[in-house]
DNA sequence: ACTTTCTTTCAGAAAATTTTGAAAGTTTAG
DNA sequence: CTAAACTTTCAAAATTTTCTGAAAGAAAGT
Protein backbone atom coordinates (compact mmCIF):
# COMPACT_ATOMS: atom_id res chain seq x y z
CA UNK A 1 0.00 0.00 0.00
CA UNK A 2 1.59 3.26 -0.90
CA UNK A 3 2.01 6.02 1.64
CA UNK A 4 -0.19 8.38 -0.73
CA UNK A 5 -3.45 6.48 -0.96
CA UNK A 6 -3.50 6.04 3.05
CA UNK A 7 -3.82 10.29 2.98
CA UNK A 8 -6.43 9.62 0.62
CA UNK A 9 -8.31 7.08 2.48
CA UNK A 10 -7.90 8.98 5.55
CA UNK A 11 -9.77 11.75 4.33
CA UNK A 12 -12.20 9.60 2.22
CA UNK A 13 -13.01 8.03 5.98
CA UNK A 14 -13.28 10.91 8.04
CA UNK A 15 -15.27 12.30 5.28
CA UNK A 16 -18.12 9.27 5.73
CA UNK A 17 -18.05 9.56 9.28
CA UNK A 18 -18.68 13.20 9.44
CA UNK A 19 -21.03 13.09 7.29
CA UNK A 20 -22.93 10.10 9.20
CA UNK A 21 -22.68 12.15 12.38
CA UNK A 22 -24.10 15.20 10.34
CA UNK A 23 -26.89 12.94 9.30
CA UNK A 24 -28.29 11.32 12.36
CA UNK A 25 -28.41 14.98 13.48
CA UNK A 26 -30.92 15.95 11.41
CA UNK A 27 -33.22 12.36 11.76
CA UNK A 28 -31.24 10.71 9.00
CA UNK A 29 -29.63 7.57 10.43
CA UNK A 30 -25.97 7.41 10.49
CA UNK A 31 -25.31 4.91 7.85
CA UNK A 32 -28.05 5.94 5.04
CA UNK A 33 -25.76 9.25 5.79
CA UNK A 34 -22.75 7.12 5.28
CA UNK A 35 -23.84 5.37 2.20
CA UNK A 36 -25.07 8.92 0.80
CA UNK A 37 -21.29 10.30 1.31
CA UNK A 38 -19.72 6.93 -0.13
CA UNK A 39 -21.86 7.34 -2.89
CA UNK A 40 -21.24 10.87 -3.68
CA UNK A 41 -17.13 10.51 -3.05
CA UNK A 42 -16.90 7.31 -5.52
CA UNK A 43 -16.26 8.55 -9.36
CA UNK A 44 -17.25 4.85 -10.22
CA UNK A 45 -21.05 3.49 -9.74
CA UNK A 46 -20.63 0.83 -6.73
CA UNK A 47 -22.41 -2.43 -6.58
CA UNK A 48 -24.15 -3.51 -3.29
CA UNK A 49 -20.76 -5.58 -2.66
CA UNK A 50 -19.18 -2.70 -2.66
CA UNK A 51 -20.91 -0.61 -0.15
CA UNK A 52 -20.63 -3.55 2.20
CA UNK A 53 -17.40 -3.99 2.46
CA UNK A 54 -16.48 -0.78 2.62
CA UNK A 55 -18.40 0.75 5.21
CA UNK A 56 -18.06 -2.72 6.78
CA UNK A 57 -22.00 -3.06 7.02
CA UNK A 58 -24.31 -6.34 6.61
CA UNK A 59 -26.21 -6.75 3.22
CA UNK A 60 -29.62 -6.51 4.91
CA UNK A 61 -28.29 -3.08 6.01
CA UNK A 62 -26.75 -2.17 2.73
CA UNK A 63 -29.83 -2.89 0.68
CA UNK A 64 -32.02 -1.22 3.28
CA UNK A 65 -30.26 1.74 3.20
CA UNK A 66 -29.74 2.12 -0.89
CA UNK A 67 -32.82 1.52 -1.10
CA UNK A 68 -33.83 4.70 1.41
CA UNK A 69 -31.84 7.58 -0.65
CA UNK A 70 -33.55 6.09 -3.90
CA UNK A 71 -36.73 6.97 -2.46
CA UNK A 72 -35.43 10.12 -1.36
CA UNK A 73 -34.29 10.68 -5.35
CA UNK A 74 -30.73 11.29 -4.30
CA UNK A 75 -29.15 8.01 -5.58
CA UNK A 76 -29.74 6.20 -8.73
CA UNK A 77 -29.98 2.52 -10.00
CA UNK A 78 -27.37 1.69 -12.69
CA UNK A 79 -27.60 -0.82 -14.67
CA UNK A 80 -24.02 -1.99 -16.75
CA UNK A 81 -24.25 -3.63 -20.00
CA UNK A 82 -23.52 -7.46 -19.39
CA UNK A 83 -23.18 -7.30 -15.78
CA UNK A 84 -26.20 -8.78 -14.09
CA UNK A 85 -26.03 -6.94 -10.87
CA UNK A 86 -27.00 -3.46 -10.12
CA UNK A 87 -24.63 -0.42 -9.41
CA UNK A 88 -25.74 2.98 -7.50
CA UNK A 89 -24.66 6.58 -8.18
CA UNK A 90 -25.51 9.41 -6.60
CA UNK A 91 -27.04 12.64 -7.52
CA UNK A 92 -23.37 14.95 -7.75
CA UNK A 93 -25.89 18.35 -8.17
CA UNK A 94 -25.30 19.61 -4.73
CA UNK A 95 -28.61 21.77 -5.02
CA UNK A 96 -30.42 19.36 -6.62
CA UNK A 97 -29.84 16.63 -3.66
CA UNK A 98 -30.55 20.00 -1.57
CA UNK A 99 -34.26 20.39 -3.43
CA UNK A 100 -35.00 16.73 -3.15
CA UNK A 101 -34.49 16.90 0.69
CA UNK A 102 -36.40 19.42 1.43
CA UNK A 103 -39.22 18.53 -0.35
CA UNK A 104 -39.03 15.15 0.92
CA UNK A 105 -38.95 16.89 4.64
CA UNK A 106 -41.57 18.80 3.50
CA UNK A 107 -44.12 16.14 2.72
CA UNK A 108 -42.82 14.07 5.21
CA UNK A 109 -42.54 16.34 8.60
CA UNK A 110 -44.50 20.03 7.97
CA UNK A 111 -47.59 18.54 6.37
CA UNK A 112 -48.24 16.14 8.89
CA UNK A 113 -47.91 18.83 11.69
CA UNK A 114 -49.73 21.13 10.01
CA UNK A 115 -53.09 19.00 9.72
CA UNK A 116 -52.72 18.21 13.25
CA UNK A 117 -52.44 21.94 14.54
CA UNK A 118 -56.15 21.78 12.28
CA UNK A 119 -57.61 18.92 13.93
CA UNK A 120 -56.28 20.75 16.86
CA UNK A 121 -58.00 24.33 16.67
CA UNK A 122 -60.80 22.65 16.23
CA UNK A 123 -61.30 22.34 20.09
CA UNK A 124 -64.38 23.60 21.98
CA UNK A 125 -64.81 27.31 22.32
CA UNK A 126 -66.33 27.38 25.52
CA UNK A 127 -63.73 27.21 28.10
CA UNK A 128 -61.10 30.82 28.97
CA UNK A 129 -58.52 28.56 29.47
CA UNK A 130 -59.56 27.34 25.46
CA UNK A 131 -58.44 30.81 24.18
CA UNK A 132 -54.56 30.78 24.96
CA UNK A 133 -54.69 27.26 23.65
CA UNK A 134 -56.10 28.04 20.50
CA UNK A 135 -54.59 31.19 20.21
CA UNK A 136 -51.02 29.69 20.55
CA UNK A 137 -52.15 26.83 18.13
CA UNK A 138 -53.68 29.20 15.35
CA UNK A 139 -49.81 31.03 15.65
CA UNK A 140 -48.28 27.63 15.62
CA UNK A 141 -50.28 26.85 12.23
CA UNK A 142 -50.00 30.54 10.74
CA UNK A 143 -46.58 30.09 10.89
CA UNK A 144 -45.90 26.44 9.91
CA UNK A 145 -48.33 26.95 6.84
CA UNK A 146 -46.00 30.17 5.50
CA UNK A 147 -42.54 27.95 5.97
CA UNK A 148 -44.41 25.07 3.96
CA UNK A 149 -45.35 27.71 1.40
CA UNK A 150 -41.77 29.47 1.42
CA UNK A 151 -40.41 26.12 0.95
CA UNK A 152 -42.85 25.45 -1.62
CA UNK A 153 -41.61 28.49 -3.89
CA UNK A 154 -37.99 27.85 -3.12
CA UNK A 155 -38.06 24.40 -4.88
CA UNK A 156 -40.16 25.86 -7.95
CA UNK A 157 -38.05 28.80 -8.28
CA UNK A 158 -34.95 27.74 -10.80
CA UNK A 159 -31.50 27.74 -10.40
CA UNK A 160 -31.15 30.46 -7.49
CA UNK A 161 -34.07 29.11 -5.68
CA UNK A 162 -32.12 28.58 -2.06
CA UNK A 163 -31.06 32.19 -2.26
CA UNK A 164 -34.05 33.81 -4.22
CA UNK A 165 -36.26 33.16 -1.57
CA UNK A 166 -34.28 31.75 1.45
CA UNK A 167 -33.44 35.05 2.33
CA UNK A 168 -37.29 36.37 1.79
CA UNK A 169 -38.62 34.26 3.84
CA UNK A 170 -38.81 35.95 7.24
CA UNK A 171 -40.48 39.13 5.36
CA UNK B 1 -64.57 16.07 35.24
CA UNK B 2 -66.73 18.34 32.83
CA UNK B 3 -67.03 17.03 29.03
CA UNK B 4 -66.09 20.31 27.78
CA UNK B 5 -62.64 20.14 29.36
CA UNK B 6 -61.85 16.47 28.43
CA UNK B 7 -62.29 18.16 24.65
CA UNK B 8 -59.70 20.36 25.61
CA UNK B 9 -57.82 18.35 27.42
CA UNK B 10 -57.66 15.75 24.37
CA UNK B 11 -56.70 18.98 21.94
CA UNK B 12 -53.33 19.61 24.63
CA UNK B 13 -52.68 15.77 24.60
CA UNK B 14 -53.09 15.26 21.00
CA UNK B 15 -50.76 18.40 20.02
CA UNK B 16 -48.10 17.25 22.70
CA UNK B 17 -48.04 14.16 21.09
CA UNK B 18 -47.83 15.41 17.50
CA UNK B 19 -44.96 18.01 18.96
CA UNK B 20 -43.05 14.97 20.38
CA UNK B 21 -43.11 13.87 17.08
CA UNK B 22 -42.04 15.98 14.93
CA UNK B 23 -39.06 16.80 16.97
CA UNK B 24 -37.63 13.35 16.67
CA UNK B 25 -37.47 13.23 13.22
CA UNK B 26 -35.66 16.37 13.65
CA UNK B 27 -32.90 15.57 16.10
CA UNK B 28 -34.56 16.54 19.50
CA UNK B 29 -35.90 14.21 21.34
CA UNK B 30 -39.26 13.52 22.13
CA UNK B 31 -39.60 14.08 25.48
CA UNK B 32 -37.72 17.80 25.13
CA UNK B 33 -40.22 18.65 22.33
CA UNK B 34 -43.24 17.47 24.58
CA UNK B 35 -42.27 19.59 27.11
CA UNK B 36 -41.84 22.47 24.92
CA UNK B 37 -45.29 21.99 23.82
CA UNK B 38 -46.38 21.97 27.09
CA UNK B 39 -44.95 25.56 28.13
CA UNK B 40 -46.08 26.48 24.81
CA UNK B 41 -49.30 26.10 25.12
CA UNK B 42 -49.81 26.85 29.35
CA UNK B 43 -51.04 30.11 29.94
CA UNK B 44 -49.03 29.95 33.53
CA UNK B 45 -45.47 29.29 34.11
CA UNK B 46 -44.73 25.64 35.22
CA UNK B 47 -42.95 24.27 37.74
CA UNK B 48 -40.99 21.15 37.89
CA UNK B 49 -43.49 18.94 39.68
CA UNK B 50 -45.94 20.38 37.15
CA UNK B 51 -43.96 18.82 34.04
CA UNK B 52 -43.50 15.55 35.73
CA UNK B 53 -46.76 15.51 36.76
CA UNK B 54 -48.56 16.57 33.01
CA UNK B 55 -46.51 14.75 31.21
CA UNK B 56 -45.99 11.33 33.22
CA UNK B 57 -42.19 12.20 33.38
CA UNK B 58 -39.19 11.80 36.32
CA UNK B 59 -37.84 14.82 37.85
CA UNK B 60 -34.31 13.89 36.13
CA UNK B 61 -35.53 13.71 33.20
CA UNK B 62 -38.16 16.98 33.34
CA UNK B 63 -35.02 18.55 34.64
CA UNK B 64 -32.16 17.29 32.24
CA UNK B 65 -34.65 18.66 29.09
CA UNK B 66 -36.18 22.15 30.68
CA UNK B 67 -32.51 22.69 30.55
CA UNK B 68 -31.72 22.37 27.29
CA UNK B 69 -34.68 24.15 26.37
CA UNK B 70 -33.31 26.80 28.29
CA UNK B 71 -29.85 26.37 26.72
CA UNK B 72 -31.52 26.56 23.56
CA UNK B 73 -32.53 30.04 24.29
CA UNK B 74 -36.85 29.01 24.16
CA UNK B 75 -37.73 28.49 27.58
CA UNK B 76 -36.55 31.03 30.55
CA UNK B 77 -36.54 30.17 33.61
CA UNK B 78 -39.15 32.26 36.08
CA UNK B 79 -39.13 33.42 40.09
CA UNK B 80 -42.38 34.12 41.51
CA UNK B 81 -41.84 36.35 44.62
CA UNK B 82 -42.34 34.16 47.64
CA UNK B 83 -42.04 31.11 46.04
CA UNK B 84 -38.79 28.73 46.67
CA UNK B 85 -38.97 26.81 43.35
CA UNK B 86 -38.58 28.12 40.16
CA UNK B 87 -41.07 27.95 36.92
CA UNK B 88 -40.43 27.63 33.56
CA UNK B 89 -41.95 29.79 30.45
CA UNK B 90 -41.43 29.08 27.06
CA UNK B 91 -41.09 31.49 24.29
CA UNK B 92 -44.12 32.55 22.85
CA UNK B 93 -42.83 33.91 19.88
CA UNK B 94 -42.70 31.38 17.38
CA UNK B 95 -40.44 33.66 14.68
CA UNK B 96 -37.80 34.21 17.82
CA UNK B 97 -38.10 30.40 18.58
CA UNK B 98 -36.94 29.74 14.78
CA UNK B 99 -34.27 32.26 14.72
CA UNK B 100 -33.07 30.62 18.23
CA UNK B 101 -33.29 26.67 16.82
CA UNK B 102 -31.64 27.88 13.14
CA UNK B 103 -28.43 30.07 15.43
CA UNK B 104 -28.03 26.79 17.75
CA UNK B 105 -28.22 24.81 14.47
CA UNK B 106 -26.01 26.54 12.16
CA UNK B 107 -23.25 27.00 14.91
CA UNK B 108 -23.86 23.03 16.43
CA UNK B 109 -24.12 21.36 13.03
CA UNK B 110 -23.00 23.29 10.06
CA UNK B 111 -20.17 24.74 11.33
CA UNK B 112 -18.56 21.58 11.96
CA UNK B 113 -19.11 20.31 8.97
CA UNK B 114 -17.29 23.12 7.14
CA UNK B 115 -14.56 22.79 9.66
CA UNK B 116 -14.03 18.95 8.60
CA UNK B 117 -14.61 19.80 4.59
CA UNK B 118 -11.43 22.34 5.24
CA UNK B 119 -9.84 19.51 6.73
CA UNK B 120 -10.65 17.05 4.24
CA UNK B 121 -9.83 19.23 1.60
CA UNK B 122 -6.25 19.43 2.20
CA UNK B 123 -5.58 15.66 1.19
CA UNK B 124 -2.60 15.15 -1.17
CA UNK B 125 -3.11 15.86 -4.60
CA UNK B 126 -0.53 13.40 -6.35
CA UNK B 127 -3.23 10.60 -7.57
CA UNK B 128 -5.88 10.99 -9.90
CA UNK B 129 -8.09 9.49 -7.81
CA UNK B 130 -7.56 12.72 -5.41
CA UNK B 131 -8.82 14.95 -7.82
CA UNK B 132 -12.36 13.81 -8.07
CA UNK B 133 -12.59 13.51 -4.64
CA UNK B 134 -11.21 17.19 -3.58
CA UNK B 135 -13.98 18.11 -6.51
CA UNK B 136 -16.59 16.51 -4.82
CA UNK B 137 -15.16 18.08 -1.26
CA UNK B 138 -14.50 21.40 -2.64
CA UNK B 139 -18.77 21.31 -3.99
CA UNK B 140 -19.94 20.80 -0.68
CA UNK B 141 -17.97 23.17 0.69
CA UNK B 142 -18.93 25.65 -1.33
CA UNK B 143 -22.44 25.12 -0.86
CA UNK B 144 -22.14 24.44 3.12
CA UNK B 145 -20.65 27.60 3.10
CA UNK B 146 -23.51 29.30 1.37
CA UNK B 147 -25.96 28.09 3.31
CA UNK B 148 -24.06 29.04 6.53
CA UNK B 149 -24.26 32.46 5.30
CA UNK B 150 -27.48 32.65 4.25
CA UNK B 151 -28.71 31.68 7.67
CA UNK B 152 -26.63 34.14 8.97
CA UNK B 153 -28.06 36.45 7.29
CA UNK B 154 -31.62 35.43 7.52
CA UNK B 155 -31.20 35.59 11.57
CA UNK B 156 -29.85 39.12 10.83
CA UNK B 157 -32.04 40.91 8.46
CA UNK B 158 -35.00 39.20 10.43
CA UNK B 159 -33.82 41.18 13.85
CA UNK B 160 -34.58 44.71 12.37
CA UNK B 161 -38.08 43.29 11.00
CA UNK B 162 -38.70 41.71 14.65
CA UNK B 163 -38.10 44.79 17.20
CA UNK B 164 -41.34 46.38 15.56
CA UNK B 165 -43.18 43.76 16.47
CA UNK B 166 -41.62 42.12 19.53
CA UNK B 167 -42.97 43.98 22.49
CA UNK B 168 -46.55 43.74 21.59
CA UNK B 169 -46.28 40.14 21.43
CA UNK B 170 -45.00 40.06 25.47
CA UNK B 171 -47.62 40.47 27.57
C1' DA C 1 -36.90 -26.37 -15.78
C1' DC C 2 -33.03 -25.86 -13.24
C1' DT C 3 -29.00 -23.46 -11.66
C1' DT C 4 -26.63 -19.48 -10.69
C1' DT C 5 -26.29 -14.84 -9.23
C1' DC C 6 -27.95 -11.19 -7.14
C1' DT C 7 -31.76 -8.64 -4.34
C1' DT C 8 -35.13 -8.24 -0.69
C1' DT C 9 -37.24 -9.32 3.65
C1' DC C 10 -37.69 -9.76 8.48
C1' DA C 11 -37.27 -11.74 13.18
C1' DG C 12 -34.09 -11.67 16.53
C1' DA C 13 -29.68 -9.53 18.22
C1' DA C 14 -26.99 -5.62 19.10
C1' DA C 15 -26.31 -0.90 19.79
C1' DA C 16 -27.65 3.61 20.91
C1' DT C 17 -30.54 6.62 23.22
C1' DT C 18 -33.54 7.92 26.75
C1' DT C 19 -35.50 7.53 31.35
C1' DT C 20 -35.59 6.64 36.10
C1' DG C 21 -34.92 7.42 40.94
C1' DA C 22 -32.17 7.71 44.70
C1' DA C 23 -28.38 10.23 46.41
C1' DA C 24 -25.76 14.34 46.47
C1' DG C 25 -25.77 19.25 45.99
C1' DT C 26 -27.63 23.89 46.69
C1' DT C 27 -30.10 27.59 48.59
C1' DT C 28 -32.92 29.91 51.92
C1' DA C 29 -34.86 30.54 56.49
C1' DG C 30 -34.83 30.38 61.24
C1' DC D 1 -25.47 25.78 62.19
C1' DT D 2 -29.34 22.81 60.80
C1' DA D 3 -33.42 21.73 58.59
C1' DA D 4 -36.43 22.15 54.90
C1' DA D 5 -37.37 22.70 50.13
C1' DC D 6 -35.79 22.36 45.84
C1' DT D 7 -32.53 21.22 41.97
C1' DT D 8 -29.01 18.50 39.77
C1' DT D 9 -26.44 14.37 38.78
C1' DC D 10 -25.53 9.84 37.16
C1' DA D 11 -25.34 4.74 37.03
C1' DA D 12 -28.40 1.35 35.98
C1' DA D 13 -32.73 0.03 33.60
C1' DA D 14 -35.99 0.58 29.98
C1' DT D 15 -37.00 1.73 25.51
C1' DT D 16 -36.21 2.68 20.78
C1' DT D 17 -33.63 2.33 16.80
C1' DT D 18 -30.63 0.06 13.90
C1' DC D 19 -28.21 -4.01 12.14
C1' DT D 20 -27.46 -8.72 10.99
C1' DG D 21 -27.74 -12.90 8.49
C1' DA D 22 -30.20 -16.59 6.93
C1' DA D 23 -33.96 -17.60 4.10
C1' DA D 24 -37.02 -16.44 0.46
C1' DG D 25 -37.67 -14.10 -3.93
C1' DA D 26 -36.38 -12.62 -8.75
C1' DA D 27 -34.15 -12.45 -12.85
C1' DA D 28 -31.07 -14.21 -16.33
C1' DG D 29 -28.41 -17.81 -18.54
C1' DT D 30 -28.16 -22.82 -20.10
Amino acid sequence: MYVCDMKLEEARDKFIQAWGTLGSKWGINRTMAQVHALLLISPEPLSAEDIMSQLNISRGNANMNVRALIDWGIVYKELKPGERREFFVAEKDIWEVAKRISIERRRRELEPIIRILGQVKEVEETHEEAEEFTAMIGTLEKFSTKADKALERMVKADEHWFFGTFTKLLK
